[in-house]
DNA sequence: GTCGTAAGTCATCGATCGATGACAAAGACT
DNA sequence: AGTCTTTGTCATCGATCGATGACTTACGAC
């Protein structure tokens, strides 16, 4: 049933592949039923291995879910110089409409939102959203207000991405991406004073 | 400490009273920590009353939460012909600028933000944005792709609760809402083809 | 005042959860 | 081949959870 079934051969013993067959199950339960609504069990029973493999590599089921969450960034998002209507695109791509066919098929912004009922995961939320990409956001409008400019921005990408992934409206993913890139860039663009 | 804690009078028996204080604790409690971050011991506690009284009036804690949200619905919203412009600032001010010192300070919108781990209340999510709000956003957008531009909207004003609600910006919550309101206005026009 | 019904409390169950430590077995190294 | 380290498994603990049923106490009808 999962991918570790089918590798039914002999189960070689490996650290490095039984590692990131459960970081992988995490993500996806993680994803679709939030930290709360997972056990270790099932994460293990997916991964195809014993639960007590998850406290041995990891931790604890909490250092699991941060290991599953700092997985991999992309970084080089958006050009230093861009403005930002260029920079909204890009972040449009990545978080909204990119793939991830990887994880649990939603970008690590998303997955959190799924256990938006934990503090520390709100806390990381914060940290993430406003440091990483408000502030980068921020800078590139000119005139008053550019906080509260970016702050805006930012809301309808991060209410893209629930709609899609929470709310599970679907409009967005059947919508003509050409389409939605355009008329996400005609708001974006209304806010340059 | 709660509200039930200093009407330490002979605690006079009544139902009415204790149910309501379920209710109310229960909507901060769930607003606070979501569905699997509250015990029902917890609400019990913040109502002044015995666990117990919980089943024997709701029935569950799943019954308790939805009769949380089921609480009030403001309902008289947006005159019915108006445009999206002032339709999407009726929105507004009722669900990310709206007071609501009754309920755990929260539209019951995106009190359910925090519960998203549980596909139940996905579900009602879905069927409260869509069918409720979205419906009556695209009908009032005139040409092609009404219900993407619907989307957009609704996409924004809900990035915007999460911002403040889930995430925790204190942009929203310091700015001008008049400033606000003018910002989101001319996004929403941007969207008129 | 008495009695019955309804409101509140107590003890406890069964399931599930995260986590631990002892044990078995496979691979590596000499 | 023999040993030792690493990898995986099993049994189980203690806490917590939602939920149930029996018991006690207050209020209101008469």
């Amino acid at each position: 049933m999962t991918y570790a079934d089918f590798m039914n051969a002999p189960k070689r013993r490996d650290r490095a592949a039984t590692r990131s067959a459960l970081l992988d199950a995490a993500r996806r339960r993680f994803a679709e039923h939030g930290f709360d609504g997972t056990g270790v069990r099932e994460i293990a029973a997916d991964a195809g291995v014993d639960a007590t493999l998850i406290f041995r590599y990891f931790g604890s089921k909490k250092d699991l879910f941060d290991a599953a969450l700092t997985a991999e960034v992309p970084e080089g998002l958006g050009e230093k110089d861009a403005g930002p209507v260029e920079f909204a695109d890009a972040l449009l791509k990545e978080v909204v409409l990119g793939d991830r066919a990887g994880d649990g098929g939603e970008h690590p912004l998303l997955l959190m939102l799924r256990s938006a009922g934990r503090p520390e995961v709100r806390a990381r939320l914060h940290e993430e959203v406003c440091d990483r990409y408000l502030a980068d956001m921020a800078a590139r409008f000119d005139g008053e207000d550019a906080e509260l400019r970016a702050e805006l921005v930012g809301a309808l990408l991060l209410g893209m991405g629930v709609m899609r992934a929470v709310v599970g409206s679907p409009v967005l993913p059947d919508a003509d991406p050409e389409k939605v890139r355009a008329r996400v860039a005609a708001m974006v663009a209304a806010l340059e004073t």
